[in-house]
DNA sequence: TCTGGGGTCCTAGGACCC
DNA sequence: TCTGGGGTCCTAGGACCC
């Protein structure tokens, strides 16, 4: 798979000066895939795909077996199977990733505090401070793929640079199981030679539109006047492209980003015509989102629905609330409203319900009771006992005293499955 | 056996205000 | 009364990432 040997990761983690790339990037290797198969030690020289259930699922991971078949995240099971048909389909268990992720990213916290977590199963680490105490930004590296390995048997890949971006990168050419430094005088020598669809923000579409203008690789980009880039792109994606061509990335890790949305949704195994299913789902989902938005201390500004027909047209209707909410009635009652609003409609194939602009809940702490007060809440709006106990009344309470969320008569909380 | 679910960011256009 | 120009807020859609 990978461009690089064994030999040769070893030989640049040694030898390179590591001091002037202090960015690491660290990326588990066929992350799902990886975890399913600690329990599967028969099945790891097997091609293995981790997907759903569904008709409708597609690839969630890879074993790098089943990648040498051309099988990759995203890929539609069907098509998977076509490729590789003795892949061996295991179903995904995230919670189980949950706990190995939290476990490797507390070891990349034993390293240094600038830590920015992306995903579930990558991180970059500023680890210019750590010096003193663990070495060279290479000696970091393996020291962390050692404890990684050692202490959850997962293997993972580390890049080292003077930037972000570059670290990304390197990475990805050090996989699987690789450390690659690039050192900040050879950043360009790297980085020109590459493809443009190794730049980040460069997807399928953008990629077409590169190879239309006849940019293919890094360097092409790179000595193409910013001016051009900006007609053909846009503005932001012209500029940011333009810099990253030119080895220019000047964010910093940084450990403390905030959720800007939170989000569900849902394919049906069929499309579905049947408003009482459509429904029932919406409300199952603002009661999810509104738990998570409790549990992250956070309220909407914004609801907004999506739905997505069987042609796979995609429509969203967002809602700006009078007061910001973190209530599964409230969200509920909003994603409604713009359902109904969008009147006759095709069978739906996906239906979403997503919270936005978020903000702090005014120091309110999550808490069961909480959990329990949005579910009443939802069952009373298909009481259609609604406004009654809503926003309008509850609110100022709840904003003097970071408190709830019900006037004294509310009936008491409802138990529920 | 066509196309998941969690997100972020950008753009374009309309409404509205001065 | 025939049509400016910013700025801001908001919504919808789309590209992209893991």
């Amino acid at each position: 798979m990978s461009k690089q040997d064994g030999s040769a990761r070893q030989v640049s983690a040694a030898s390179v000066d590591s001091t002037t790339s202090p960015i690491l990037h660290v990326d588990l290797d066929a992350f799902f895939a990886s975890v399913e198969l600690l329990d599967r030690p028969d099945l790891v020289d097997q091609p293995v795909v981790v997907a759903g259930k569904s008709a409708r699922s597609v690839v969630t991971a890879a074993n790098y077996p089943a990648r040498r078949f051309g099988v990759r995240s995203a890929m539609p099971l069907s098509q998977a199977m076509r490729l590789c048909p003795r892949a061996v389909v295991l179903e995904p268990h995230f919670e189980k990733y949950q706990h190995f992720s939290s476990q490797v990213m507390a070891i990349f916290d034993d390293m240094t505090p600038l830590v920015e977590r992306l995903g579930i199963d990558e991180a970059f680490l500023d680890v210019a401070g750590a010096r003193r105490v663990r070495g060279t930004p290479a000696e970091v590296g393996q020291l962390i793929r050692q404890r990684v390995r050692d202490e959850t048997g997962l293997a993972c890949s580390v890049g080292a640079a003077s930037t972000k971006f570059v670290a990304k990168l390197a990475s990805g050419r050090a996989k699987p199981d690789g450390l690659l430094v690039i050192p900040a005088a050879q950043t360009l020598e790297f980085l020109h030679p590459l493809p443009v669809s190794a730049l980040w923000g460069v997807g399928a579409a953008t990629e077409a539109t590169l190879l239309r203008q006849a940019l293919h690789t890094i360097g092409d980009i790179a000595h193409t006047p910013l001016a051009v880039l900006r007609r053909t792109l846009g503005d932001a994606l012209g500029t940011k492209l333009y810099e990253l061509s030119n080895g220019i990335d000047p964010r910093a890790v940084s450990p403390g980003r905030v959720e800007k949305s939170i989000g569900h949704e849902m394919t049906f195994e069929t499309d579905i015509d049947d408003d009482d299913v459509l429904n029932r789902e919406l409300l199952r989902m603002s009661t999810k989102v509104a738990a998570r938005l409790r549990a992250a201390g956070s309220e909407a500004g914004t609801i907004s629905l999506k739905l997505r027909y069987g042609d796979f047209t995609t429509i969203t209707r967002a809602r700006r609330l009078a007061e910001p909410t973190d209530l599964a009635r409230t969200i509920y009652a909003e994603a409604r409203a713009a359902y109904e609003a969008v009147g006759q409609h095709p069978p739906v194939r996906l239906i979403g319900v997503r919270a936005e602009n978020l903000a702090p809940a005014g120091g309110a702490q999550p808490s069961l009771w909480d959990a329990d007060e949005s579910w009443r809440d939802a069952e009373r709006t298909v009481d259609g006992v609604t406004r009654r106990f809503g926003r309008d009344s509850i609110r100022p309470a709840a904003l003097l005293t970071g408190r709830p969320r019900s006037g004294p008569q509310a009936p008491r909380p409802e138990p529920h499955d």
